[in-house]
DNA sequence: CATAAACCCTATATATTTTATAGGGTTTAT
DNA sequence: ATAAACCCTATAAAATATATAGGGTTTATG
């Protein structure tokens, strides 16, 4: 399941979405909409930033604005970025590989060899659905 | 990422598969193969048995043992037991469903449209890969 | 140029979940 | 009778996720 972070990056940013238009969107306004902490929100979308996909005006009249397409944010690059990483096993991530404790050998481990095909496809359907999809279905 | 207790059911699953000519195998054989302790593989086993996948018998001499065809365990069934939903939200999830608490209106929500893409995309994968895809790949 | 509004940053506290341990109970082959 | 092995429940420890706190910096505006 996402964490919160994760859920709430994606409620900030269909939110973004929806308000293109404007220039600027009050964290403030969007912590109201959707009933989260106005500190946490602000955590999250700082790390929305620093990873490109926001962008800020300080000051007075400050805010957040949407700094790409929505078609152009795949889920898949929200998820990575605040829950790490996509696939099942540290041992078979491309972004956060690390080996398996318990396992003796990778180069021949059968649960390896499967996850890495489950990561595979899970990927095509996590890069492939983007925050247009989510606004387009709205 | 999958947790500990369903990895090292993975383990304990396969391990059975190899074994599966030996009429019982022992919690402390497998729980030593993998460095994992006796004590919690035994609860994992536990649930793996009540959850009618594996047979045990006690006694002196005793063990465990598959009790279906490894073709017919898929992955779904074993990350549903030991973690829980596949689906990423409470709202999508077809075995664990809940309301997200941040969520105004579900039945307009672009996000939960979209993560019902996602999570039957998701359970087509893991609904088809099975126990016996690891064992054909050692 | 003073001021208030708004983002920026780091550290710490709280809650929840995961992981592991403990200790005994029950069954059964020998 | 005994020892080996699964069965069951409760609790402790560790890790992670969630939330809070407190101030710093920037900037539109009058």
């Amino acid at each position: 399941m996402l964490s919160k972070k994760t859920k709430y990056a994606l409620h900030a940013l269909t939110y973004l979405g929806r308000h293109k238009d404007e220039k600027t969107v009050l964290i403030q306004e969007i912590a109201e909409e959707h009933g989260i902490s106005h500190k946490f929100l602000e955590n999250i979308l700082l790390e929305l930033k620093k990873a490109g996909m926001l962008g800020s005006k300080k000051g007075k009249g400050g805010g957040y604005y949407l700094i790409k397409e929505p078609k152009d944010i795949p889920l898949s690059r929200v998820i990575r970025l605040l829950d790490g990483p996509i696939a099942l096993l540290p041992c078979v991530s491309l972004n956060y590989y690390e080996p398996c404790e318990e396992c003796k050998n990778e180069a021949v481990c059968g649960i390896n060899r499967v996850m890495i095909q489950v990561r595979d496809e899970t990927l095509k359907i996590l890069e492939n659905k983007t925050l247009e999809d989510i606004l387009k279905e709205e």
